[in-house]
RNA sequence: GUGCCCGUAGCUCAGCUGGAUAGAGUAUUUGACUACGAAUCAAAGGGUCGCAGGUUCGAAUCCUGCCGGGCACGCCA
């Protein structure tokens, strides 16, 4: 609706100049990169243009004198069109004729559960890939953080027509399992009696111990007859297993299910390593030094070469992330986009380059960096320590604070901002945690249906030109808005804009509810309030939908 | 030392592809429940947008330098 409008206005200035051009009254050789936007103020109109002031340099001439031109050139090619001004330094103001907006309520009600989807991604195939942790422990807040964005930013994408597959990379190889298998065959060892010592660099963790628990109930002690190396692959297996059993389980209960679990074990076992290297070598970018293979990543603007398979003849981590974007790409998706921790974020201009190298563009990945998440309780901070294994799990986060405070909370900051993430706040059942702000207005519309005992009235029946009052306007406006909100959160990757739209969305429905009785006896306007407040419920539990927070009917 | 992120109201943060009077929540103060849920609403106060230059009709937004905080700089992942 504001988009149709939107691009209407567009259209009819760039007739407009080209016109004026013919004319003589205005000299430009390109039209500029103007925009046509909702004003913030709603003084300034329905639609507001900076077109003029654009064109002022090269017209050599004030912006209002140019705003001028514009406006007395300005045909009645937009429907509703009832005003224009100019206002400020040059700024044209549209003004559509009142109640132009009330077409958008019976188009929700129509699409229902679909209201805010659009085909802005026209099918195109895209792969996000989000949390991708270690399997030897278990999700922290990090990793809840990327669980929240990249689910939300994926569900986003599909409303915006895209289609999308969720993937969780598995890191199961290389150094770090060497370290588990080294842990765990410790804690095997020291379960059942014998004093050995516990390796530094291990995992520390209380969970590693219930896993060698677990393991030990299902196969006793008949790992301690094996021979190390033996001993330590078979509890690398089991261990992987349940570990990511678990994983998966508390991803569940978070609201996030993926399409793939991609192993990077699998990429070593089956040779797409080795034929990634092949390819990067015939394309002339490996060389060997001091027995290792190196990447030029300096071709690419690094500030170093990178060693993709180390002297000892394994492979790095990095070869194997390469393989994997190769694979991705073979199967076909057009956009990649990857949830990593800021920590990472040196990897991100040589994962680049590699995806060049290997002759893809490197703007088809793109990678959104999180800051760290700090937890408070209150004022006090809650320390944690990977390494030592004391941290809060995303399984203790969803007991404490229940899942829709948790993605809630993640998705509310943007990625680019380290969280502090108030765990009192969270649990608070009150007016100053957001997410039941939210899920208050929607339980609130739900008991107004209820008490209403009517049916609800068809489109047809209705005479919107009742909703006048300045509150009821404005909460169309912001219903008429969720489909761009939508387009612009997927085009942009900003899944916070997301909690920020469904507050404003509670907001100004609470304030219409304060200022407008919507069971009142004038059968007309009741009947017209019900099908905005419907259609109000049906925007709200779409925007939380989309955040994985669940709509309460009462609460 | 180099690179990336951040610095906006007492606090937590939006706004950053340049646009009109810099916003929200919270906290503080004051009002509103004998009608649809007060987990709500209405109103007030609160700002050198880290500092200094520059670009231009216009800068929180772009550029340069500096200050403060975080992260990363491995034949780890």
């Amino acid at each position: 609706m504001l988009t149709a409008k939107r691009e209407q206005i567009y259209l009819e200035i760039v007739k407009v100049l080209k016109r004026a051009k013919a004319d003589g009254q205005l000299q430009f050789t390109e039209i500029p990169d103007f925009t046509v936007e909702v004003p913030r103020e709603k003084a300034h109109g329905d639609f507001a243009t900076n077109v003029a002031l654009l064109l002022s340099k090269t017209e050599c001439k004030a912006p209002r004198q140019i705003a001028q031109i514009i406006v007395d050139n300005f045909s009645s090619g937009v429907e509703q069109l009832e005003k224009i001004e100019i206002a400020g330094p040059g700024f044209i103001n549209f003004y559509l004729a009142s109640g132009w907006l009330y077409q958008i309520l019976p188009l929700v009600i129509n699409e229902d559960e679909k209201y805010g989807c659009s085909n802005f991604g026209g099918g195109e195939r895209i792969q996000v890939e989000f949390v991708s942790a270690n399997p030897t422990g278990l999700l922290h807040m990090g990793n809840a953080r990327g669980a929240a964005l990249g689910d939300t930013l994926s569900n986003v994408l599909e409303a915006a027509g895209y289609e999308v597959t969720r993937e969780f990379y598995i890191n199961d190889a290389g150094n770090q399992i060497e370290n588990f298998g080294k842990s765990l065959e410790a804690r095997y060892l020291q379960l059942l009696g014998q004093e050995v010592g516990f390796p530094e660099e291990g995992y520390h963790g209380e969970d590693i111990i219930e896993t060698v628990k677990n393991i030990i109930t299902e196969v006793g002690d008949q790992y301690l007859e094996l021979e190390s190396g033996l001993r330590r692959e078979f509890l690398i297996q089991k261990a992987l297993q349940e570990k990511l059993s678990k994983i998966k389980k508390d991803l569940v209960q978070f609201g996030v299910e993926y399409d793939v679990w991609f192993s990077e074990q699998s990429l070593h076992d089956s040779g797409a390593i080795t034929r990634t290297i092949e390819a990067l070598q015939q394309k002339g970018f490996v060389y060997e030094q001091e027995g290792a293979l190196w990447l030029k990543t300096t071709a690419f603007g690094e500030e170093k070469d990178e060693v993709i398979v180390r002297s000892n003849g394994l492979a790095t981590y990095f070869a194997a992330d390469i393989a994997y974007h190769q694979n991705k790409f073979e199967r076909g998706f057009e956009k990649v986009i990857n949830i990593w921790g800021a920590d990472h974020h040196g990897h991100v201009a040589r994962m680049k380059g590699a995806i060049q190298a290997l002759g893809y563009e490197p703007e088809k990945l793109q990678v959104i960096l999180m800051q760290l998440v700090r937890l408070f309780r209150g004022p006090e901070i809650v320390r944690m320590s990977k390494r030592s294994g004391e941290y809060i799990t995303l399984a203790e986060l969803v007991e404490e604070v229940g899942r829709d405070a948790a993605r809630f909370f993640f998705v509310m900051r943007s990625p680019d901002s380290h969280l502090d993430f108030d765990l009192d706040l969270a649990k608070k059942e009150s007016a100053d945690n957001p997410v039941y702000y939210v899920q208050y207005a929607h339980a609130r519309i739900n008991s107004i249906l209820l008490a209403s005992t009517e049916k609800l009235a068809s489109a047809a029946e209705i005479d919107f030109t009742l909703l006048t009052e300045a509150e009821e306007l404005a909460l169309i406006r912001k219903i008429a808005e969720f489909p761009d909100e939508i387009v612009g959160v997927a085009a942009n990757y900003e899944p916070h804009h997301l909690t920020r739209y469904a507050h404003e969305l509670a907001s100004l429905f609470h304030s219409f509810y304060n200022s407008c009785r919507v069971l009142t006896d004038e059968k007309p306007l009741r009947q017209a309030r019900l099908y905005l407040v419907n259609a109000t419920r049906i925007t709200l539990r779409n925007v939380l939908g989309l955040l994985g927070v669940s709509a309460p009917e009462r609460m």
